[in-house]
DNA sequence: CGCCATAATCTACACTGTAGACTACAGCGC
DNA sequence: GCGCTGTAGTCTACAGTGTAGATTATGGCG
């Protein structure tokens, strides 16, 4: 009945097969569904076997941070436009929380030091640094950059969880919008409040206000840049 | 010995007073070390007491955070200069941030929604279309601003968790400094990498990076502003 | 006094993370 | 073959969690 081959009744367990399963429950079902017992029921497995392979249930939320950040796109440095290898980085990051809205807060959680994220980030400030800015001034882009994309992104995966699985922003005329939101909203609150809220977060095209923003911290860059040329000539 | 007036035994409980001790114990030692017991101590009264008034943790942690934006201080509207209230708001953005440290999570997870944070947005878009501003500028303005104050404050409220209570950044020689982040980064990191992570995290005046980026928001939206002007007339 | 609403307590249950003892088994020298 | 050892996986048990439901004080009012 069993496979012939080297009697491998099952896989032996590892931190990878791990961290992706505990990602796969997480982005399905959300950070609190996971748990030691069900990830191990995930793995076909008793829950005390994770133990092996990972220090813990914070390792576990640790790893899987890593592992989102581990999909940053690399940089491509050889065209050497650093204004739209910048742009990239931060429509990856954004599109980092798109892809993972459950893990969101884990994204966050360990924001400033995951290690995949510093590399993306090391190649970012020499091309920077290439391009002729330098060190104080690149690091300071990179990290209005960073930090920028990471509030809107998160702005937008806030959204998201309202409708939870549903289009956003919910379809449908303004006074349907209304309807929609105030369900959101606490009973009772004034009208020009669920105006407010429809204005700033139910607009159609946040891709739009994303790269506008995006294009105005370049612009200051470009500036910084040429002030920093004109200086030192 | 007990106080002969009206026979307080104490004071009944009410909803305010249970945020406030839950705010207290979020403060002092961070979101995990909050639970229905440990918040039944600190208000010297028995666990379940409290879903009298409240509905259950997560409504305790929904007040917290309405509880936090509420701390956002009212534009002043008199003064009509809109750039300078925007700054104001920005900045009171990311100073909840650094008032609430362990809380910055909860801030997090109800980012979009909470009523006091609407109503402030609401004055500040109000004071926009009073400055020339059309609605879905003056919206898209907004967002962008409270994105990155957000952003901004949680990076750097993140990094504040790694030292936890002490000083950021480590002070010290730049070499102190490498050896103080090599700490928090995994074991074989790359000195490079450290280096980054010290370039972005640790400049020493993160006031001036906020301000400066805010300046380009601005100028930015300044911009915007006369391009409408010119066109409607 | 009795009645009743409200506030606070007590008990109990399902669930969590995880320490520690235990088993199953592969690879090894003899 | 034997026994040893190290490793992967299992089992049990414990302290701690959120909270449903029943129970007990405590006040106000007729």
């Amino acid at each position: 009945m069993r496979e012939p081959d080297a009697t491998v009744a099952r896989e032996p367990l590892n931190r990878a097969r791990v961290l992706k399963a505990a990602l796969g429950i997480i982005d399905a079902e959300g950070v609190e569904a996971l748990s030691m017992r069900r990830l191990g029921a995930e793995l076909g497995v008793d829950p005390m076997a994770v133990y092996r392979h990972v220090d813990g249930k914070d390792a576990v939320l640790d790893g899987v941070a890593e592992l989102l950040w581990e999909e940053l796109p690399d940089a491509c440095p050889e065209d050497g436009d650093w204004a739209a290898s910048l742009r990239a980085f931060a429509s990856a990051i954004r599109s980092l929380f798109h892809a993972h809205p459950h893990a969101a807060p884990l994204m966050l959680q360990r924001l400033v030091l995951p290690v995949p994220q510093l590399e993306k980030s090391h190649q970012q400030l020499e091309a920077l640094q290439a391009a002729g800015f330098d060190r104080e001034d690149a690091a300071e882009i990179l990290r209005t950059l960073i930090s920028f994309s990471t509030g809107y992104g998160l702005a937008e995966v806030t959204c998201y969880a309202l409708v939870d699985g549903e289009a956003w922003p919910p379809p449908g005329s303004e006074r349907d919008l209304l309807i929609a939101f105030a369900q959101f909203l606490p009973p009772g609150t004034p009208a020009r409040l669920v105006d407010v809220a429809i204005a700033l977060w139910a607009m159609a095209d946040s891709d739009a206000t994303f790269e506008s923003s995006i294009d105005l911290i370049l612009s200051g860059a470009r500036l910084r840049l040429e002030r920093r040329r004109g200086a030192s000539e």
